[in-house]
DNA sequence: GTCTATAGCCAGATAGAC
DNA sequence: GTCTATCTGGCTATAGAC
């Protein structure tokens, strides 16, 4: 194991410092709103000293993005070790996992339509290898779960993988917890229920 | 009625070209990312000009709404006329159309973040009312598909509205419409069937 | 590596002549 | 009402002292 001297630990620190604040910053605000200044006296230091770690404002949003499907890659691990459940329950804990995050104010937001951005992220070898394996997993556990008769085997699967990764910016959370009338839990179990059980009527007793 | 001068009919219709070129941008790009600056060299006139018609970025923003609302509501009349469709079958068309507008690139799209635009929105009451108009009707179609058992009366009737609302920004559009492999049809198609019947198996023949 | 200070740019908004 | 020219301010990014 390679010695990290006490410096570099602080230095480690700090970027996580960066990062925590970058991911609150993205998720309140928004990629194009945000400033790099409001992110560095978020953190305490100056903005010449962010630029020191970050070459610029959209290499601070990959590492964001690259931090949050970490923490997602993770979730997924451990529900990989749960073998019991079905594919289905396993994809319904990830959609629940986040809508949690978005609710708790800690899902980045990017926008889809600055080229800027969109260039740097798939120059970003971290983000776009994250981007896959959580694309894989999810790619496995639909297939088996379409194979299972769990979901419907006529959507196709990318249609599937797309809808749960868009579950991370659903307006429909916000306008929900915005109302007041649900608790966190109860916006979500109604969402999770919306998605994959549809808004038309299930004759009792469907899957 | 009163008599119009030819000058103020220019005006209008130079207005009006305003707010295409507006709506079009703001399509493309974004609220954030579009400029005043760039929505005059559209239109042809000077920044300064514009500024003679709308005060503000914000209110040319509200102005470009209130014109797709004005849109949703002329097709909701259309609907309103055909007494022969289901309140469902009505719900499923304003979908269809949200989506169409949205996939032809004329869906104006705003952050929901910024607190300066949102607050001008709350203030224009042409856009409230249009959107008040707007959320009355689909309101009684849902209360209606409910109680006749179309839709899943297990879900609050502001979720399907907030959820019908929300396909006007969904990602899951573009994403599919940048993996060429389905046509706009097929696409609107795919997505109507996931959110109004979901992700999860149905057995055939259910409603 | 950290800071202060600033370059360089471009946005939204306005003044004032016509 | 339209234009040109400009103001004002904030942004990303960098230079250079410590």
């Amino acid at each position: 194991m390679a010695r990290i001297s006490f410096r570099e630990q602080v230095l480690q620190v700090r970027e996580e410092a960066i990062l925590v604040s970058v991911n609150r910053l993205l998720a309140e605000k928004g990629f194009d709103v945000m400033t790099v200044e409001e992110v560095a006296a978020d953190v305490g230091i100056a903005k010449a000293s962010l630029y020191k770690h970050f070459t610029s404002k959209e290499e601070l949003a990959a590492a964001a993005m690259v931090r949050v499907l970490d923490r997602a890659l993770a979730q997924i691990e451990a529900l990989q070790a749960r073998a019991e459940a079905s594919p289905v329950d396993q994809l319904k804990a990830v959609a629940r996992w986040t809508m949690q995050v978005q609710l708790a104010g800690e899902m980045p937001s990017l926008p889809a339509q600055n080229s800027v951005l969109r260039a740097a992220l798939l120059a970003n070898r971290a983000y776009l290898d994250r981007l896959m394996q959580v694309s894989d997993v999810l790619g496995m556990w639909i297939t088996a779960a379409q194979a299972a008769g769990q979901l419907n085997a006529a959507l196709p699967s990318e249609v599937i993988l797309y809808t749960l990764f868009a579950r991370a910016c659903d307006p429909v959370l916000g306008l929900l917890k915005a109302g007041g009338s649900y608790s966190d839990e109860q916006i979500i179990e109604i969402l999770l229920s919306s998605c994959f059980d549809g808004l038309s009527y299930r004759r009792a007793g469907a899957a």
